[in-house]
DNA sequence: TTTGTTGCAAAACATTTGCACCCTG
DNA sequence: CAGGGTGCAAATGTTTTGCAACAAA
């Protein structure tokens, strides 16, 4: 039985610094990415990109595989989790959870955004406040909290 | 392999109408808000509500398992989360999920507030805006979105 | 007595990992 | 050719479920 503890601080440490990249979801810039992200450029990687670049712009883990298996059949959900997470900690895909649902990827936006779900469709409308972003950093200031992160998530019905 | 929209739907499904109930968690009312929620009243309901209503506050099913097992060896944690699922979906108890660790759940609280919560040490502080509750329902209300809830973690260093 | 509840064990899922082989740089 | 990357299968960790025994109303 893990010390929930150690769990909790282990999950929640923290990310790698953020690449930035100026256009990553360019057709011809997924070597560059993968470079910068200081791995070798290989087949599946790239057809993970192609994937997550293009349709659905929230998907998941199976999602991803089952996509990239048509094209590619030789390829096993574990390299979409690894590089999934590797893309993650770099910064060039955002992870999004909602309820114990399995994880959700989006290209990381410039923009950032937050999420309004449907509970009945599951329809998803991105949204942007800056005004929630000021208090966030209020808030965080106010209990000598370095902000690094939020997740806000709407739930309603459409 | 399941479909992913399917399970989304199901997942997000919405909760049953909350019960409201004046001091759920003074000790002499958990018979009443078991009855209250339309279940039997047995031993390891009342043992997980005693659980729940002492110590820490952010607990996971296992916590609630391992706490209460000490008292009444029999108890599976099939129990647990049956319960637990039942005081979720009646709203005495809320879910709290961050990344991808167990749910944690605490007693509802009177007043609703968000969670602040330290990558480092795992240290979470609440807090609440008005604020930014007014400005979620503008943004619901401006995508003809009836807003049923949200969660709202920040994410930092203490 | 009827229906809900329980413990147990097994199943279901999402995700991670060990390992031998393979490929990129 | 060295070190990462891969597929596969097995392991992990959380939560759910089937079922026969059991207890509350």
């Amino acid at each position: 039985m893990m010390d929930p503890m150690f769990q909790l601080a282990r999950g929640a440490q923290n990310p790698p610094e953020k690449l930035v990249s100026r256009d990553p979801w360019d057709k011809s810039e997924f070597k560059r990415i993968i470079r910068e992200m200081g791995l070798k450029v290989t087949g599946q990687r790239l057809s993970i990109l192609d994937s997550l670049s293009s349709g659905r712009v929230h998907v998941t883990a199976q999602e991803v595989f089952e996509e990239v298996v048509e094209k590619s059949p030789e390829i096993g959900f574990a390299t979409v989790y690894r590089f999934l997470k590797k893309l993650k900690d770099s910064g060039f895909v955002t992870e999004v959870r909602m309820g114990g649902m399995p994880a959700r990827y989006e290209l990381t936006p410039r923009k950032h955004h937050d999420h309004l779900t449907c509970q009945k469709c599951g329809k998803i409308v991105e949204f942007e406040n800056q005004t929630i972003e000021a208090i966030q950093l209020q808030i965080a200031k106010a209990h000598n909290f370095k902000l690094t992160g939020h997740l806000l998530e709407l739930y309603g019905l459409c």
